[in-house]
DNA sequence: TGTACATCAGTGAACGCGCGTTCACTGATGTAC
DNA sequence: TGTACATCAGTGAACGCGCGTTCACTGATGTAC
């Protein structure tokens, strides 16, 4: 007996996809990156995203990803950024038109935690070290300083709220920057691993347990408008 | 051109290794994780761990690996839960001959991040969710439970230093369980995140900056003895 | 003390598989004249 | 307006590879008599 996975058909299904008109191939590309994000929510790990089951998922032949990215890795590269463009549009989402600073903070927080929890696959791609990995390598299409730099979007956002907590007199922060590092790691570190175990029985306020102290707020019990 | 490693001999180098005497077949064992773990290490990704790599580097046949694990998953989990009884061990090392409670603490912290930096593919693969992904089969070496009950020590040992500092007045905590879990996961979140990018410009402090907090300590400047 | 034999610790060859990648190609579509 | 042609968006078949796993085996070693 062997643990493969059952032979699956390698050509596309019948009639899945009709080709591009001219000029409109790099259409292709974004579908391929949506049949790697399905397989990687589907499957879990990222050994999963071969380039014959994107392929398959995208309803195209294997060959046909060469015109779009250089190799393999490149399209787990841009899986994971456009995770982190996602990560970003979803925590300035979450804020919705909240004015007061604490309540925004407390909702990038939130966002930041509902982001990996819908996702955790994906949330553990982007922190799992694809960019490190690949980091030798050059790619054509996304290199792995984009991804570094996405990342710095999140912790700058997440830095400004706190900054405004703290002019509010919200936060007792003395170095905003710094805190805002160790408030993203909290919040990373509480993320990664509900996503891995999440039968662990977590404190209730484990969220709150770990954002108020590291944000250094001074109201524990924030008004959320 | 492949991606593929050049192609590296199947057999065992000569010599390697002598068999083991009758009745001492379970040493061999032994030899299997301790390869796996090296590989790890050197490899620095899960995939690595291939059954045949191991078998290689153990200077053994692949199929005798079949003698002691029943596939390849099980060495994987018998590396994890190796990794989480040297963790323990590590821990408890850490804390040396010290009395003080503060300082038994961060001892504890220190030696959690020590540990995770000192060999950051092993931490990684602990917290990868292997356990989660291997949950389904029964493997008759290693169970998933195992694992969590280990990870459980590691917690039960924060908890217990944060205890101390709480009774001796080191630290404000109304809730040392709740708490401990908050500041593990602050030290996983900063352990995890280090070992994938080593080059971003932390902040010289931020252990303390998430320890001091999360464990409530009253003060920042605590002795060390 | 000698010897037949069961047991144990492995081995070597083979299997079918899915993989990443290359190559020569095809057929639709827009464009120049 | 019609037609030859270049370009584009893909395809199909093939390659060599390392993988996990199975199977029948081998040779050393301890044990019963």
């Amino acid at each position: 007996m062997t643990t493969r996975v059952a032979r699956v058909s390698t050509t596309p299904r019948a009639g899945a996809r009709a080709r591009n008109r001219r000029g409109e191939g790099g259409l292709l590309r974004d579908e391929i990156v949506a049949a790697a994000a399905v397989i990687l929510a589907e499957a879990g790990t990222e050994e999963a995203v071969t380039l014959r089951a994107v392929a398959r998922q995208a309803g195209i032949s294997a060959p046909s990803i060469y015109s779009h990215f250089p190799h393999r890795q490149a399209i787990l590269l841009a899986v994971v950024k456009d995770a982190f463009t996602d990560l970003a549009r979803h925590l300035h989402e979450s804020l919705g038109d909240r004015t007061e600073p604490t309540a925004r903070l407390l909702a990038v927080c939130d966002g930041y935690l509902d982001f990996a929890a819908s996702s955790p696959h994906r949330y553990r791609v982007m922190f799992g070290g694809v960019w490190n990995a690949s980091a030798a390598m050059a790619s054509a299409s996304v290199s792995p300083d984009d991804v570094g730099e996405l990342g710095q979007d999140t912790l700058g956002l997440i830095a400004a709220c706190l900054r405004r907590c703290v002019e509010a007199g919200g936060s007792t922060s003395t170095d905003v920057e710094a805190d805002a590092v160790a408030l993203w790691l909290g919040l990373h570190g509480l993320a990664h691993q509900r996503t891995a175990s999440a039968a662990f029985p977590w404190p209730g306020d484990i969220q709150q347990r770990i954002v108020v102290p590291l944000a250094h707020l001074v109201h524990e019990r924030a008004r959320r408008d």
